[in-house]
DNA sequence: AGTTCACTCTC
DNA sequence: CAAGAGAGTGAACTT
């Protein structure tokens, strides 16, 4: 797919700018606890060339605290003016370091140029700012490298001549520490300043016109709407029981101890490390490695790893042996080791709250809440690969992955989602969709599963009772298998995902699929058509009209590897299309509620297919 | 210091 | 003829 490339226009610049790009630098990427922007730099066009601007303050080398002063009023009118543009890479992160530093919003139509990217679809080799703005506008990296190689040095200048003085963690922290060190040195302000001029070329050079020419507009809208529903939601933050964690994690640490003592006796290796899964396998399935013979070692070898082809000791391998206790033993650590580990990187991101302006209430600041990031590009700018389907994500921390006991099918597993809950006073109220992926899957398809869910029936059972192998079978287990079916079904799977993900015996499996498509003819028709479309775009399209990519690669035979699982991208990423919908309107009703009628309540987070908002409680029904 | 692999948790 | 999408960790390896 090729670009025309976009003629300059000559944009008017009268006394104020039609669009501003904005940029931050700042201590780290840690918005929501002890990191503030330093420095703040601003491009927009004037008479038809680019002009920049740049505003900064002192870090104290000792606190890492910004030592602010002022800042410029041109700035704050600029940024809240609903007639200026605002456009920014990866724009949540300046929002949050703009807010929490100087209570300001923007005002206005908010674009994000990273985002942008990704809706054009084009596949990058990076998205990160710096190597789309050298793609697109020929524009060189010379002053990143520059900063980078002075803040490096720096760095370790001040390990030996200014110990005293509190380092970041990792480079990009530190940028401050040129001009702590050197007031003339303005290295950080080149940067900063071409920075903003990337961003705004970037928009107004590349992908405001490419976003019409790929016509995926209307994608970006519905992005850019639900990344200012998501900047909330960050902003609100979920609230987090940080003392009784504390105390869980030393009854963990207890658990550990007395589990480790009794692997490392029982295998008679005093060195060994229960977290190495090299140092394992020896143990458990080398002949004359352990001595213990009541351990009834080695294990039989029933799975191997998937590139190395060693063998596996993944917990469900390894829970057909917990009858050996040393076994036993090693799944049990493995599970406390997991949710004490969690429990630790949740204490990570506690943030202290007395910044946030997300609160209007004093003393909900004595709680103590934690503020992950919500993507919608990748938790990485700088990797090729970016979420396919169009699902949010969620990380530092990830809480879309935590632990539920009820539906987990660890061996030992933590609860360490009870660490989180409502607000004092405050209820949640989670909504999730029912059958949302296999909804759209009948949609897709029609014929027999569009029907069922048209008339009210159980979806599930109407697989079952199609397929006579599980209408044979007794109900409640048919309908088990039923479920597992439809959902291996809608993402392209067979016989053998059945077999080792859902138990059920290879022979059986093959039966059930086999007669699921005979009985469902319209689902393999659906799957050939979307995967006929891929093959001819390179892309499908959901049913919102978005694009997802379908990896054409083929094998050494010619044949395509991947192109099967166009269907399943179409599912995922129609979903992903819904559920952001909700959240933009959820929100926007919401927040017509807070302003005329007082309601408190607000959305929280988001998994998938399920929403949960934070709402005082005398709101809600009795 | 950076990469790959095995592993584990989610929808 | 094939389950998909993710974040994250630690170990062991290479540079």
């Amino acid at each position: 797919m090729k670009l025309q490339q976009f003629k300059e226009s000559s944009p008017i610049c009268e006394s104020t700018p039609k669009i501003i790009a904005v940029d931050t630098e700042t201590t780290g990427l840690r918005w929501s606890q002890d990191d503030y922007p330093f420095g703040i730099s601003v491009a927009w066009y004037s008479n038809g060339k680019v002009e920049t601007d740049w505003f900064e303050w002192n870090v104290d080398p000792n606190t890492r605290r910004v030592l602010y002063t002022d800042i410029s009023i041109q700035f704050r009118d600029w940024y809240t003016n609903p007639e200026i543009d605002k456009i920014f890479a990866n724009a949540k992160f300046d929002m949050h370091m703009l807010e929490k530093a100087f209570r300001i919003k923007p005002i206005g139509n908010v674009y994000d140029v990273l985002n942008a990217a990704w809706c054009c679809n084009t596949q990058e080799n990076s998205y990160g700012l710096n190597n789309l703005a050298e793609k697109y506008l020929k524009i060189d990296q010379s002053e990143t490298k520059i900063l980078r190689d002075k803040v490096n040095k720096a760095r370790n200048y001040c390990r030996s001549q200014y110990k005293h003085y509190k380092l970041g963690a990792g480079i990009g922290e530190d940028y401050w520490l040129l001009k702590c060190l050197d007031p003339t040195d303005n290295s950080c302000e080149i940067y900063g300043r071409k920075d903003a001029v990337r961003t705004l070329r970037l928009w107004r050079e590349w992908y405001e016109e490419a976003l019409k020419v790929l016509d995926v507009r209307e994608t970006f809208e519905t992005e850019m709407s639900t990344m200012m529903v998501i900047y909330e939601m960050e902003n609100r933050g979920i609230r987090f029981f940080d003392v009784e964690a504390k105390d869980a994690v030393e009854e963990l640490n207890q658990q550990l101890a007395l589990r480790m003592l009794a692997i490392k006796t029982e295998l008679q290796d005093p060195f060994l490390n229960i977290n190495s899964d090299g140092q394992l396998r020896k143990h458990l399935y080398k002949k004359g490695q352990s001595l213990v013979h009541i351990n009834r070692l080695p294990l039989p070898i029933t799975k191997l790893t998937a590139k190395e082809k060693k063998p596996a000791t993944d917990t469900t391998t390894l829970k057909q042996f917990d009858n050996v206790k040393v076994v036993k033993d090693i799944l049990e650590y493995r599970g406390i080791t997991k949710g004490k580990d969690a429990l630790l990187n949740f204490q990570n991101h506690i943030c202290s709250d007395a910044f946030s302006s997300a609160y209007d209430f004093p003393w909900v600041h004595a709680q103590k809440s934690i503020h992950a990031n919500f993507n919608q590009i990748s938790s990485q700018f700088d990797k090729e690969n970016k979420t396919k389907t169009g699902r949010l994500t969620s990380s530092n921390p990830n809480l879309q992955n935590i632990a539920d006991i009820a539906k987990s099918g660890g061996y030992f597993v933590v609860d360490t989602r009870k660490f989180f809950g409502p607000r004092r006073g405050y209820v949640w109220y989670c909504i999730d969709y029912s059958q949302l992926e296999l909804r759209l899957f009948a949609e897709r398809t029609g014929g027999k599963l569009k029907e069922a869910f048209l008339k009210g029936r159980d979806p599930h059972n109407e697989t079952r009772e199609n397929v006579p192998f599980l209408a044979a079978m007794e109900e409640g287990k048919g309908r088990k298998i039923a479920k597992n079916t439809n959902f291996t079904i809608i993402n392209c799977g067979g016989a053998g995902v059945l077999a080792e993900k859902y138990g059920v015996p290879l022979h059986e499996g093959k039966i059930v699929v086999s007669q699921f498509k005979e009985e469902f003819k319209e689902t393999v028709r659906r799957q050939k058509q979307a995967e006929n479309y891929a093959l001819k775009y390179g892309y499908i399209k959901t049913i919102f009209g978005r694009k997802v990519n379908v990896d054409l690669t083929r094998d050494k035979n010619g044949r395509f590897l991947y192109a099967y699982r166009a269907t399943s991208y179409d599912i995922q990423g129609s979903a992903s299309d819904i559920i952001k919908r909700a959240m933009v309107q959820t929100n926007s009703r919401l927040g017509y509620l807070r302003r005329k009628k007082k309601i408190d309540a607000h959305l929280i987070l988001s998994i998938h297919d399920e929403l949960i908002f934070e709402i005082k409680k005398e709101h809600c029904f009795k």
